[in-house]
RNA sequence: GGGCCGUUAGCUCAGAGGGAGAGCACCGGCCUUUUAAGCCGGGUGUCGCUGGUUCGAGUCCAGCACGGCUCACCA
C-alpha cells in the first residue's frame, strides 16, 4: 500500500499537485508562510456567531481572519463555496471574483483540497442560512501534496489509519473526539487525585532490574555505565519506595513496557496509572476506584452508565465484588470441592493452555479465571482474593493464607486494574521472590526477580499502604466504546512497512 | 507463534479463467447563494510481491510481505 511517499513514483493527482504549487511559487507566492496574526478559529466563529440571525450579521459585520484546512471545494464559475476545518469543527466559505478580482480569484483556483489557508472576511448567513465568511482576501499557509481521502468514507482502511495517523485525524472527526476523550480522562484522573492530597511523580523508565509484575522485559543496554537495563513493566516497586521515604499519597501515570503479543487488548507500551496510600488497605482502594472512574464518567460524559458494544455498563455505585474462588466455580461450573484438587486442577490447566506450562496451582487457577469467569464479568466487578504465589508483592489474607489481600476489577471482560494491600514484610517479601525464582528456574519467563534493593528498601519500614494500577487505555476504550486498543493509542506499535 | 480472512485507481469498493469497472477525487470546458452543487468531455492502474498451472491468470495453486479477526500470553 506505501507506494506514494516523497521518494516514489508519484500519482497523478500528486503531480498535478506539484504542477500548481510550482505555478503559484512563479506568482511570487510563499505556500510555507512563517506566521500569520488571526483573530479566531473556526470552532471559535461556530461556537460565539451561529445563534445570530440574518439581519444581526448585516447590521454587525463581523470581520474575522480565520485559518483552516479546506476539505471541499465547490466551484460554479466565478464565485466558489468551500469549507474550512480545524479539528473541531468545519465552516463554509464563499468567495466571489468581484470581491477579491480577476488575478486572485485565479490563484484561487489553483487551491487544492487539504491545503491550509487563511481567510480575511465578513460574516454572513446564506439563504438556507448557513453561517459563511464572505472571503475579501486569503493567504496560502501550506500546500497540501497529497490528495485526501473521499468525503463521504474518509479513510477507512485500519493500516492506513494507523501508519498515517495524521490523515486519519484530518477526515475522520469522531478519531478526534476519542483522543479528546482520553485527553479529559488523564486530565480528570489528575484532578482527583491532586485534590486527595497526592503527589504526582515520576519513576525510572529504566529498570536494573524489572519489577512490580509478571511480564517479560524488553532489553536494553547503556554504554557508558557498561550495564543492561530494562524498560520497566511497572512502577511498583519504586513508587512504595517513595511511601518507605515518607509520600504517603502517590501516583504516576506513564508507560509500561511489555514483551508480549499484541492483541485488540494489548500493545507493547501502555499507559498505566498507579497510586499508593499509606494506612490504606484494599478495601480502600476497592472504595477509590469506584469513585474515581464514577466521578470520570459523570465529570466526562455526563452520566453513569455507558454503550459498551451490545451492552450497557452501569457505574453506579456500589459494584459487585467476589471472592476468586467463588467466581471460578461459578462461571466454570467446576464443583467447588474438585478446587482442592490441585493436581487435577493443574492438568485442566494444561488442557486449556497447553503452551503456557509449567503450571504451578495458583498460576493454573489463574488460567482457568481468564478462560471461563473474565468474559462474563461485563458489569464492573471487583474479584478479590485471588490465590498468593501468583500475587508475589501481596499481603496474604489473615483468614486463608494461601489468598492474597488483592483484587482485580473487570469491566467489558476486560482487566482494568489490579490492587491489594501492599505486602510490607521485608523476610516475607524475600521468600515470596524466593519462590518466583524457583519457578522462574522452572522455565516461568514471567516469574518475578529477586530484588534485593527493593527488600532493603522495605527494611528501613514500609506502613500498611494500598496500591492500584489502572490501565488508562483500556478504560479509555471503555468510556469510548472502542473494541481494539490500537483506536485509543495515537501511534500503536505495527511492524515496518517493506 | 497457530487457525481463518483480506490486499484491485488518490479514497471507498465491485469484478471469481477470455484481456480493467463504479462513485467520490483528479484533468479540460460551462456555471456569481452552493452544500453528497449541477451539466458536457476524459480512466489516470505493476489488480500486494515472487513463482507455478493454463492457449490465456486480477480470478486457480504455492511461497513471501503487510494487515484484520481469533486462539494462546500479558494490563
Amino acid at each position: 500500500m506505501e507506494k506514494k511517499d516523497s521518494t516514489s513514483k508519484k500519482s497523478d493527482q500528486e503531480l498535478a499537485r506539484q504542477v500548481k504549487l510550482q505555478k503559484l511559487s512563479q506568482e511570487g507566492i510563499d505556500l510555507f508562510p512563517h506566521k500569520i496574526n488571526i483573530t479566531h478559529s473556526v470552532s471559535e466563529i461556530i461556537s460565539a456567531y451561529s445563534s445570530l440571525s440574518k439581519e444581526d450579521f448585516e447590521e454587525k459585520k463581523i470581520r474575522v481572519i480565520v485559518p483552516g484546512r479546506i476539505i471541499s471545494i465547490r466551484k460554479m464559475g466565478r464565485a466558489s463555496f468551500f469549507h474550512l476545518s480545524d479539528s473541531r469543527g468545519k465552516l463554509q466559505a464563499y468567495l466571489r471574483e468581484d470581491n477579491v478580482g480577476k488575478k486572485n480569484y485565479q490563484l484561487f483556483s489553483l487551491i487544492d483540497i487539504g491545503d491550509i489557508i487563511a481567510l480575511d472576511g465578513v460574516l454572513f448567513k446564506t439563504k438556507t442560512g448557513e453561517l459563511t465568511v464572505l472571503t475579501e482576501s486569503f493567504k496560502f499557509l501550506a500546500k497540501c501534496l497529497h490528495p485526501l481521502p473521499e468525503k463521504w468514507h474518509g479513510l477507512q482502511d485500519l493500516e492506513l489509519r494507523y501508519r498515517k495517523r495524521h490523515l486519519d485525524l484530518i477526515v475522520n472527526p469522531e478519531v478526534v473526539e476519542v483522543f479528546r476523550l482520553r485527553s479529559a480522562i488523564i486530565a480528570y484522573t489528575r484532578k482527583f487525585f491532586d485534590e486527595r492530597g497526592y503527589i504526582e511523580v515520576e519513576t525510572p523508565m529504566m529498570h536494573p532490574i524489572p519489577g512490580g509484575a509478571l511480564a517479560r522485559p524488553f532489553k536494553t543496554y547503556h554504554n557508558a555505565l557498561g550495564m543492561e537495563l530494562y524498560l520497566r513493566i511497572a512502577p511498583e516497586l519504586y513508587l512504595k519506595r517513595l511511601v518507605v521515604g515518607g509520600l504517603d499519597k502517590v501516583y504516576e501515570i506513564n508507560r509500561n513496557f511489555r514483551n508480549e503479543g499484541i492483541s485488540s487488548e494489548h500493545n507493547p507500551e501502555f499507559t498505566m496509572l498507579e497510586f499508593y496510600e499509606a494506612y490504606c488497605d484494599y478495601n480502600d482502594m476497592m472504595d477509590m476506584t469506584e469513585e474515581l472512574i464514577n466521578y470520570l464518567s459523570r465529570t466526562i460524559l455526563g452520566k453513569e452508565e455507558i454503550t459498551y458494544g451490545e451492552h450497557i455498563i452501569s457505574l453506579q455505585k456500589p459494584w459487585k465484588r467476589i471472592r476468586f474462588k467463588e467466581a471460578l466455580s461459578y462461571y466454570s461450573g467446576i464443583a467447588p470441592g474438585k478446587f482442592d484438587d490441585r493436581e487435577g486442577i493443574i492438568e485442566l490447566a494444561s488442557t486449556l493452555a497447553p503452551d503456557k506450562g509449567p503450571f504451578s496451582y495458583g498460576k493454573a487457577l489463574d488460567v482457568i479465571f481468564d478462560k471461563y469467569v473474565k468474559p462474563n464479568l461485563i458489569q464492573p466487578t471487583f474479584v478479590i482474593n485471588p490465590p498468593k504465589e501468583v500475587s508475589p508483592l501481596a499481603k496474604a489474607s489473615p483468614e486463608n493464607p494461601d489468598e492474597a489481600e488483592r483484587f482485580e476489577l473487570i469491566i467489558a471482560g476486560m482487566e482494568i486494574a489490579n490492587a491489594f494491600s501492599e505486602l510490607t514484610d521485608p523476610d516475607e517479601q524475600r521468600e515470596r521472590f524466593e519462590q518466583q525464582a524457583e519457578e522462574r528456574e522452572r522455565g516461568d519467563e514471567e516469574s518475578h526477580m529477586i530484588d534485593t534493593d527493593y527488600i532493603n528498601a522495605l527494611e528501613y519500614g514500609l506502613p500498611p499502604t494500598g496500591g492500584e494500577g489502572i490501565g488508562i487505555d483500556r478504560l479509555v476504550m471503555v468510556f469510548a466504546n472502542r473494541k481494539t486498543i490500537r483506536e485509543v493509542i495515537l501511534f500503536p506499535l505495527l511492524r515496518p512497512k517493506e
